[in-house]
RNA sequence: GGCGCCAUAGCCAAGCGGUAAGGCACGGGUCUGCAAAACCCUGAUCGGCGGUUCGAAUCCGCCUGGCGCCUCCA
């Protein structure tokens, strides 16, 4: 590593940071509570089914701000739970005929895997609900004994009346939802908004003990749990998707803060736009989804993760196959930029007098790196970031061309793998899907091709190359002869 | 019905008061036996109508179109 991209760890340069907060609709100073360090709480997924581009999406969102903000030099704790008991998990295992904790089980390393595979760090931790029953009916007890929830024939509920900040996060006020008019009236209940901490289980389905009889969490008391269990109190961060704004964090705020007694709970509560398809929001519900799986396995993750880069996280996004398409083209030219391997194949020859071009394209490498810092303080700007690591990539390009030494563009292209690392991009490191055993023989082909050439045999020689091309290997033909890769897709 | 968001070149998408980033595609070049890649050149006054301002894509109002949340949801 250089020591380009790395910025210096003083709380000065930290407090530039600026990041939107929903809580307060507005962009804030970024101030942790311990300096150094950030706690930062990201709601995963409920594992019942396998995982979409939304859900990529937000993976990516938060990923991107967590490198950005160790690259700043935090240590970032960051947790993210699985919520692995509810309706869907339970009626999904029933169709299927098995166990719900085989089905989450399922789900969840198939996450992880595709989590690896889109070169997303790794939480600090991955708490289950399951695991986490303890806690969850320590927190219900609290609250009921506070006044802010109680029981009814097994079930738990929270009295949204007895929180005053109702609604702050989502920005609504408890009449406006009860006009809302889509909340099934249940008598006992004190309020049609109060919501389930605990429910009761019914004949089969998977259940714990608790003070009120056996029975499950309710959404949201998990989050609020594992939060306190693993980050402690008050964190820094909260995030997730924008469709979890109501009611997922609004009733964990009321949780937590009537649980903690601290308000906030979460300092910043960070929300990622929604992926549309087409000009619907891409979901499970709609069944307008495409799943993560497909992308991954046909090598496009990292341009994925460029598609997701181009468009600011709080945006949404729009999703199709030509936009991905495009991501992979222009990641194919950031690499291109960032690798050695051409100009070396490539054999250019040394020429003096490059001396000023090389100034130049240090200087601009310069520019870039503030740029970039710039952009990705302002709320992780990154499609700003990003821009100028496209204008970099083509200077150096430009100045390969024109003076054609290594050395000339070894610095700038060592800032530009720096910088796409921070975004995790691998620009170094081309997920390649390398045809070891193919890989002699398209040699020995090109090694004949290269004799025909040689003879300026074209017809032949232009018949191998377009008959590898429709096996997938493209031949490129260069100064110092031809190389090939492998397509994908 | 309530709350909120968005509308920028063919497509994707930044900018959010000082006179339009970037990516992909298209077209024209350079290079190449040809091609590919790369590089160069080329394209928008920002949904419509008013208003505020010396100045607006950026602020305010109205209109049109679309979306999200209010029910499971990243």
């Amino acid at each position: 590593m250089t020591s380009t991209g790395t910025r210096p760890e003083s709380a000065h340069a930290v407090e530039e940071i600026r990041v939107y907060n929903t809580l307060s609709r507005r962009k804030e100073p970024f101030v942790t509570i311990e300096r150094g360090l950030v706690r930062m709480y990201v709601c995963g997924v409920t594992p019942y089914d396998s995982a979409h581009v939304g859900h990529g999406m937000s993976l990516l969102a938060f990923d991107i701000i967590r490198r950005y903000l160790e690259h700043c030099g935090y240590q970032v704790r960051h947790i993210q739970n699985f919520t692995d008991i509810d309706d869907k998990i339970i009626a999904r295992a029933n169709v299927e005929g098995i166990a719900p904790d085989a089905l989450t089980t399922r789900f969840i390393a198939e996450w992880e895997t595709q989590s690896r595979a889109l070169n997303v760090l790794p939480a600090t931790q991955y708490p289950r609900a399951t695991d986490e029953i303890g806690p969850i009916v320590a927190m219900v007890e609290r609250l009921i004994e506070r006044g802010h929830a109680y029981a009814v024939d097994g079930d738990v509920y929270f009295r949204v009346r007895s929180f005053p900040g109702y609604g702050k996060l989502s920005h609504r006020e408890l009449d406006d939802l009860l006009s809302g008019a889509r909340i099934e009236i249940d008598e006992r209940k004190d309020d049609p908004l109060d919501f389930a901490l605990w429910k009761a289980a019914k004949p089969g389905e998977p259940h714990w003990d608790s003070p009120w009889g056996p029975g499950r969490p309710g959404w949201h008391i998990e989050c609020s749990a594992m939060s306190s269990t693993y980050l402690g109190g008050q964190i820094d961060i909260h995030g997730g998707g924008a469709d979890l704004v109501f009611p997922h964090h609004e009733n964990e705020i009321a949780q937590s803060e009537a649980f903690l007694g601290v308000e906030p709970f979460a300092r910043y509560w960070v929300h990622n736009g929604l992926v549309r398809s087409g000009a619907d929001k891409m979901s499970k519900s709609l069944g307008n989804f495409v799943r993560l799986k497909e992308i991954i396995d046909r090598g496009l993750g990292a341009a994925f993760r460029l598609m997701v880069l181009q468009s600011h996280y709080r945006a949404p996004l729009t999703y199709s196959e030509d936009a991905l398409l495009a991501a992979e083209r222009g990641l194919a030219r950031l690499r291109l930029a960032a690798g050695a391997d051409a100009i070396e194949a490539a054999g250019f020859e040394e020429e003096s007098g490059g001396t000023i071009r090389v100034a130049d394209l240090a200087h601009f490498a310069e520019e870039t790196d503030c740029r970039f810092h710039e952009a990705m303080d302002d709320d992780f700007n990154a499609p700003e970031a990003l821009a100028a690591l496209f204008e970099l990539a083509r200077a150096i390009n430009r100045e390969r061309g024109a003076v054609g030494s290594f050395e000339s563009i070894e610095p700038a292209q060592a800032t530009l793998v720096a910088l796409g690392g921070v975004l995790g991009l691998e620009l170094e490191n081309p997920e390649t899907t390398t045809a070891v055993d193919a890989a002699p023989f398209i040699d020995l082909l090109l090694r004949v091709r290269e004799d025909l050439r040689q003879r300026r045999e074209w017809a032949l020689s232009d018949l191998i190359r377009d008959e590898l091309g429709s096996l997938e290997v493209t031949v490129e033909d260069t100064a110092a002869g031809a190389t090939w890769t492998l397509r994908r897709g």
